[in-house]
DNA sequence: CAAAATATGACAGATTCATGACAAATATTA
DNA sequence: TAATATTTGTCATGAATCTGTCATATTTTG
């Protein structure tokens, strides 16, 4: 699951830097010379990170950005914003439109993928692609796989997202909704229940290391991936 | 119980911004374009924090402020203006029709967070998300757990939140009645002795670490969460 | 001591979860 | 392409837990 970042740049010899750029940071890069143009690309897919030119022909950059926050179906998505200059008061104006960051040309490769990674890591924490081990519990998501305690544990598509967003987020209760938002993705409509069908089918694959405690169910809230034991002391 | 906010706002970019900023901050948005509409919405949930624009068209911003603040319904509800720019005068004029702060456009999504918090930490702070520990017991609403003395006690939904606001305004006497709006909430009916019923069950679980004691009777009156003994010497 | 207020234990009805089964949708393989 | 395996969402059922209320102690106050 490595995440899709859509750069929107109409100077070829930029798009082709950024895209180059991105690429070396293990994303996937799409292209765009124009805010319309983009616009057609979102119909296929939709991107996790739009990097977006504050000067576009056509459909400025603002514009564009503004417009994207007010649709239901791409509102969620962060925008970097690719400004000329530090200028305060461009950055006070992306942010109005709802920009998450911003990037002044000309950019140092270096700033611009920790921007990317902490605005997609603030988003979606399971973008990113480091491995995560808990309390004996690893999850690789470049490899694609879980070992508990080194044996592999085979896991299904949705489940493997299931575990990643909980490792990624651990301690912390999540309602099936929040759930269903973050693992599924906000735009399909399962009922809330299938969440715990779910967590069953993830906890019957974990109890193959006896991990599947650390999954917890909090009645009436959600879920929590704790390495702490909810036990009492007797 | 997650807090609801109404934003009152004419602008739909505006309003879009508002309300998805609300949104990610873990809130429940509420949405408006008039006072007048807004007017309506009231009668259907109270929020517990209103957002409202300076101007609006036919009811202008302040006008309506002053209106919820004659309301014996809705005056006890904090609002935070939103003003075009940080005009020295607006904000006079803002506090005194009884704003309890505001913002000014262009804002960021960050201070608008902020001050969102701010704001909801002083009149309802059971509804942020602020971990809250006193005398060794501690209770975190994001991981919904609480310890006393570093073990864990296990409670009940009713029993978590009753605990959640008991330490959120600790030190201060409740009837049942206002115990019964805060906690249950105010359209459910039940009856006032229930209330006793739940203190027994949160002061038998809170034995688990000898917590018990925190939750003290005021005869006559209702309950007290409070960490200064009530003992008297003998 | 009597009256009032609160504590406690029990209980039945409601909620909320876990689980197994199943059919539809997808992906994989032959 | 057809056949086969996986995966997915939903549902029905039963188990577990939670809730509100009542009847009955117990405590406090005047």
């Amino acid at each position: 699951m490595t995440a899709n970042i859509l750069v929107v740049e109409d100077e070829p010899a930029i798009q082709e830097l950024l895209a180059l750029n991105i690429k070396q940071a293990g994303y996937n890069a799409l292209r765009s010379l124009s805010a319309e143009h983009a616009q057609q690309l979102l119909r296929e897919t939709l991107p996790d990170l739009i990097l977006l030119d504050w000067m576009l022909p056509g459909m400025s950059g603002i514009e564009y950005a503004r417009r994207l926050k007010s649709d239901n179906l791409t509102k969620a998505i962060p925008i970097i914003m690719l400004t000329a200059r530090g200028d305060e008061y461009d950055k006070v104006r992306g942010l109005e439109v709802g920009a998450d960051d911003y990037v002044t040309k000309p950019f140092s490769p270096r700033e611009l993928n920790a921007r990317i990674k902490a605005v997609l890591r603030r988003r979606a924490p399971q973008m990113t692609d480091d491995p995560i081990e808990i309390a004996g519990l690893s999850l690789d998501p470049t490899t694609h796989r879980v070992t508990g305690n080194n044996v592999n544990i085979p896991l299904g598509p949705t489940e493997f997202r299931l575990l990643h967003f909980f490792m990624s987020n651990a301690e912390r209760v999540h309602s099936r909704t929040q759930l269903l938002d973050k693992v599924w993705g906000d735009r399909v409509f399962v009922e809330d229940r299938t969440v715990d069908v779910h967590i069953r089918r993830l906890r019957n694959a974990l109890m193959a290391s006896n991990h599947q405690d650390l999954i917890q169910t909090v009645r009436g809230s959600g879920y929590r991936f704790s390495a702490q034991s909810t036990e009492q002391a007797s």
